[in-house]
DNA sequence: TCCTTATATGCACACATTATCATATATAGA
DNA sequence: TCTATATATGATAATGTGTGCATATAAGGA
């Protein structure tokens, strides 16, 4: 899974291939990539976090205290996000401080709370 | 967790937010609403029938052969869907015609196929 | 009615995921 | 060095999830 600081805009992209084409299956790499995404995003703890630094740099044991969650959970799940690029961290002595890493990912993360606080 | 089994789905009452200043967190109907909408994507088989369905209606049957499944994990699958609405079907017959029905759920898969064929 | 085709469903099991506990590591300061 | 604080990690138990099998249901035609 690769990186990205990319600005994506919802109406931007319109690629339709009907009319003309077979079906085009997607390939594997593209899946896996998808769903791992989206994964990240279909549990509580992961949303609630993403969610809570997405206002502002925090630090591990602020997230726990502020979610009412173990450190250790708080840890974990961080790993998680951290290996899908999701979240990064600033460390100052020996307090780390974590931020959104994936804009795409978060506005997905907004669009989709806004979706369910509006329907 | 309070919620969450094979069988839930989406249909229920709704907040509203006043933005003051201070955190924020969400409110449990809405982590829920969010985590179970990327729940739905966030499985391979899941992610192939939508995008398969996207492209046009089509049979149960024909899912499951154009994507090498069988019809007992199509037709599983498909009442997960059916559940979150996230599709719906039409009757022809003996035949069932799937297609999507959130267009917004659409829309997010579209942008994070894309997302991960072009980062 | 019976038969065929298309789809749905209940159950069981393998596998994945999450939170907790105990402990390890890292950094700062005395 | 030793101690305190902040965070990370490994193992385990509990829970959740996806699929296959067998069977049920639904609709149309003979």
């Amino acid at each position: 899974m690769t990186h990205s600081t990319h600005e994506d805009s919802i109406h931007e992209h319109s690629f339709h291939s009907h009319s003309t084409g077979a079906y085009q299956p997607l390939d594997e790499e593209t899946l896996f990539m998808v769903t791992q995404t989206f994964k990240a995003l279909a549990d509580p703890t992961r949303v609630r976090i993403l969610h809570l630094i997405a206002e502002r740099e925090i630090s591990v044991n602020e997230i726990a205290d502020t979610l009412s969650l173990s450190q250790s959970t708080v840890s974990h799940q961080l790993r998680f996000l951290k290996n899908l690029r999701l979240v990064n961290f600033r460390r100052a002595g020996t307090t780390l401080y974590y931020s959104p890493e994936d804009q795409h990912v978060m506005t997905i993360l907004r669009q989709t709370i806004h979706h369910a606080q509006h329907d």
